[in-house]
DNA sequence: AATGAATGAGGATTCATTCAT
DNA sequence: GATGAATGAATCCTCATTCAT
């Protein structure tokens, strides 16, 4: 209704349509930043400062908080699934590529805790969906007789790995995440981004 | 006309000091719930008026959000700590009591995963002193020889199974516990608090 | 979540319990007024601005716009039951208090024009109660025999009236309402409040 | 490999100033549409979508929001003033014409229901030389003694109408509308819109 | 010692308006 | 001339915290 009462001040540039996919990227980015360092919860207002945008872009392009939290699970799981896809990767150097995002990104530690909320079941479905996704992808690679072979190990494996790589004190997280798989008897590669 | 006036609202009762601890147990209770049920973020209203107090007394008995927490936690390790004492509990036992408690207390997940921090130092160290209780409780009545032994693993393993015990399906939270104590090769016991 | 930053600020005096009443009585006066002054879509906080008070308070006495704007037509509407229902109030002396109510407030108008909203559905059902209790008001003085007796030409009447008070210049709507009753061949009282 | 660079974005087609003219119509539509489900206050947004248009194009034909309701207004009074000029319409026609778009269009009721306005006083003007041109036109058709002959009567009488035309619920709005002008004896011939 | 109203900062969200393309 | 993304002010609303009673 009312009209902004200082609609005359300066306006920073709009970079124009071109910049769309750039700003959406650059959001996804600092989510995953800040989701990191403040988590989940953290004002969209700080995700979209740290991104260079109106908070008005970060609405364009994420309807609501788990648009955007999807979106960079999504962006996890991708890396995930072509890390699988990948001729050269063993079964362990793809465990290390998750495991690397496990200790990396809060939003897909979440993915996993997702609190104790409401009304949140169509995030949940979401969630449930990338999760099946990971599931897929990995155990296309299962070598037989894997230690985890069997119907609900692999993904409970996974949880169980997310547990212990939480935590804030960020540099203990990958050693606290490796030493869990040696607890469960999983080798790991490299832990590692797929293709950064 | 002329009778006194009757004051205008009824003043409920102040149930004197002995109230005062009745008061902090429900509030704890209550906390708990409301934590389970709506995640720790939960107002503090919430947890007061479900206490059925005012939210003043919220306040007297817990200067912050964070001794609130804090104060559940306790009542958790405390249990811990006296099934740990208890002659006749086996370690699996032990591990059961520990387990309950992961399934059922919320806060006591975030005891391990304890988001993103931006100033929780003092919380921190708190949950880290809560934690270390814990350790101290199991080792004292771990087995020698047991799986568990090394260095870190003990905790570790905790973490794990916390880890396994997330998501919002609260009856899925139990089942999924035991199958990652399976998972790590380690017998536990009825899944029960300790004294209740 | 996160604590306002600036806690230790000197805070504006608190009322206490006491000043709730008057709080909200001073809602409604100030809501009566932003209305007529700005409409009816004004900003919740300046009404609470106005009324002296913080915006949690007019939160707390009006869960929504729609129960305020509510409160306000219950005062009118109030008010003319009690017109109604004195002896000594003719039926033209009614209309009066009516029309004086048609002049002064803009929600009260907004109660029969009710904008084109999409989902006021709850709130079309309370003006719609309110409109009621109007209608049996007056129709209970209605005088035998009088030109608005048939079956729905008392709140027409009302209603066509209230469409000529409209509009902002706030000195001609008493005269215009005047002018509108004449038309329709009605005596009206002299426009006043019942009894302030 | 070699073709040349596909454009990445399908640029829409700019239909030239051919389609200036149009899409300014399509605003006026819309808006009217937009106006009678939504309100008044309905985003600017939300018309240009309706129209097909960017908003930019909104902006371009109509500087302000006021604007465009002006236009929509425009279109009312010129189809009245078009009634009132045709020989074969009876006065009462004339009236059935104005009643159609009292009726329709919420842009019309807010002609003379004009909320409490901040600083519309340049709409307000607007609005108010559209009255003048109504007014005009029927008075220029009045028949020698009619009951709205006096000096204010004839307008007074519309507004008096449109309030009995509002209200939320479209298909009571005609039936009301009549209702009032048999309140008011005054003979109105078929509701409909001038020459569509 | 308890109550619960009040405060007001901060975060969420919407939309008028501008502007690169 | 048109598009639609971007901006950011203003508003809505919630809740931690204080404080009169």
């Amino acid at each position: 209704m009312t009209q902004p009462l200082l609609p005359d001040v300066r306006r920073p540039a709009n970079g124009g349509p071109k910049a769309a996919a750039r700003n959406r990227a650059a959001l996804i980015v600092a989510a995953r930043e800040i989701y990191a360092a403040q988590g989940l919860d953290a004002p969209l207002s700080a995700i979209a400062r740290r991104a260079g945008v109106g908070q008005g872009v970060l609405y364009r392009h994420f309807p609501d908080r788990d648009a955007l939290a999807t979106a960079v699970l999504e962006e996890n799981v991708r890396q995930i699934e072509q890390a699988a896809a990948a001729e050269d990767m063993s079964f362990a150097d793809i465990l290390g590529v998750l495991t690397w995002h496990l200790k990396e990104s809060a939003a897909f530690l979440g993915l996993l805790h997702m609190r104790g909320s409401v009304d949140h079941s169509e995030a949940l479905a979401h969630a449930l969906a990338l999760s099946d996704r990971v599931e897929r992808a990995l155990r296309e690679r299962l070598p037989d007789g894997h230690r985890l072979g069997a119907a609900n190990d692999l993904m409970l494996a996974v949880a169980m790995v997310s547990g212990a790589a939480g935590g804030p004190e960020r540099e203990a997280r990958e050693r606290r995440a490796m030493a869990a798989w040696r607890l469960l008897g999983v080798e790991v590669g490299t832990v590692r981004p797929f293709d950064a």
